[in-house]
DNA sequence: AAGCCGGGGAA
DNA sequence: TTCCCAGGCTT
């Protein structure tokens, strides 16, 4: 075991997280949720979406089974949509093709849909203590500082060096608890803006600490301007209240969720048109803007009351009155959940005009 | 190799 | 505001 190892492992004996929800009543399944759900996704943010995720998903059969709307619905919020629908398939997959029982090595791991080197890595060494190695965010920061790792993020040529020392470090003992450990130290101690390097055990050995370079690791992405694009969305309700919302495409932004419709700057007619139904009121709401990691978007929002009827679609799976008062459990993009929840306490006074 | 895919916390 | 997070997939 190297001493890099040995010392990390000191120090999760006494500092390290043991009372994270995935890491009682460990199971591959339990493991591989949270492992997904955990990419580019923060600890604090992941806990109430498990606790309800495991809840109403217990078993990797009953995740199998479910319709993928139900699965989105568990999601919705959570953000990176495709990490739900590859999780959906890959549960199918394992009930189909390895009879129920999740795969134990990293080959059959990683040609699951959803899960990469490091995730296959992770599940490897926590569930079944063989050796494995994990590179994610936490990691590569450690790294970087500690050996002066200080090429572009991302780029091939770090991702290389970066991966050959997690490799190298990376103990035969114990290897559930490092992989937990190198984490926890990275996400603790090791943080993105002011380290504690006081209380790590590593300040007399890390380069960036000694050369008092910290803040040089890991290397800044080049910044870019982002692009901000504009939509109109309508929040079209029946007599009822109810909201038409549309499923947006499989592939692309929010796919597979439900989202309101959008239209051109003044489309709001061929809308109706197109899709049956007769205008009451329209009026505009506040509009804002909803910003995304690679651009902004603009949305305007036009509530449109609409007398009572069915809309006439071609595709009409594609389309569906939500009802505020009797949800369905379905995934909805951000704006939806977002206006909804104002909506709620402003609908009554809106409709009651009329 | 580079772009795409979310939402929220931190500063 | 900007930056980035328990990454992986697509092009």
């Amino acid at each position: 075991m190297t001493d890099f190892a040995v010392r990390l492992l000191d120090w999760f004996d006494q500092q390290g997280r043991k009372d994270l929800p995935w890491q009682q009543d460990i199971t591959p399944y339990r493991v591989w949720v949270s492992e997904v759900m955990l990419q580019q996704t923060q600890v604090p943010i992941v806990i109430p979406y498990y606790a309800r995720f495991m809840a109403r998903f217990p078993t990797i059969n009953s995740l199998a089974v479910a319709t993928e709307d139900e699965v989105l619905h568990e999601w919705t919020g959570l953000g990176y949509y495709a990490r739900a629908r590859n999780l959906h398939a890959t549960a199918k997959e394992i009930m189909s093709a390895f009879n129920g029982d999740f795969p134990d090595t990293l080959e059959a791991l990683v040609s699951l849909r959803g899960i990469g080197r490091s995730t296959a890595g992770a599940i490897i060494a926590i569930c079944t203590g063989e050796r494995a190695t994990i590179l994610d965010a936490n990691v590569k920061r450690l790294l970087s500082r500690c050996f002066a790792i200080d090429g572009l993020p991302g780029s091939s040529a770090t991702e290389r060096l970066l991966w050959e020392k997690a490799e190298q470090l990376t103990p035969a003992e114990r290897v559930s608890d490092y992989t937990q450990a190198i984490m926890d130290l990275g996400a603790m101690i090791c943080t993105r803006t002011s380290p504690d390097c006081a209380v790590c055990p590593f300040t007399e050995d890390c380069i960036a600490r000694v050369t008092r370079s910290i803040n040089r690791y890991p290397a800044r992405r080049p910044a870019k301007s982002l692009p901000v694009k504009t939509t109109t969305m309508l929040v079209v309700q029946n007599p009822e209240g109810a909201v038409l919302l549309q499923k947006r495409p499989r592939n692309g932004l929010w796919g597979g969720l439900w989202g309101f419709p959008e239209c051109e700057l003044n489309g709001l007619e061929q809308f109706l048109v197109q899709h049956h139904l007769s205008l009451k009121q329209q009026n505009h709401l506040s509009g804002f803007r909803h910003s995304f990691t690679h651009f902004h978007l603009d949305i305007e929002l036009i509530q449109v009351l609409v007398m009572d009827a069915e809309p006439c679609v071609a595709e009409p799976n594609s389309v569906c009155w939500y009802d505020p008062h009797d949800p369905a459990k379905i995934g909805l993009t951000r704006p939806v959940s977002k206006i909804m929840g104002e909506l709620a306490e402003t609908t009554q006074q809106t409709l009651g005009i009329n």
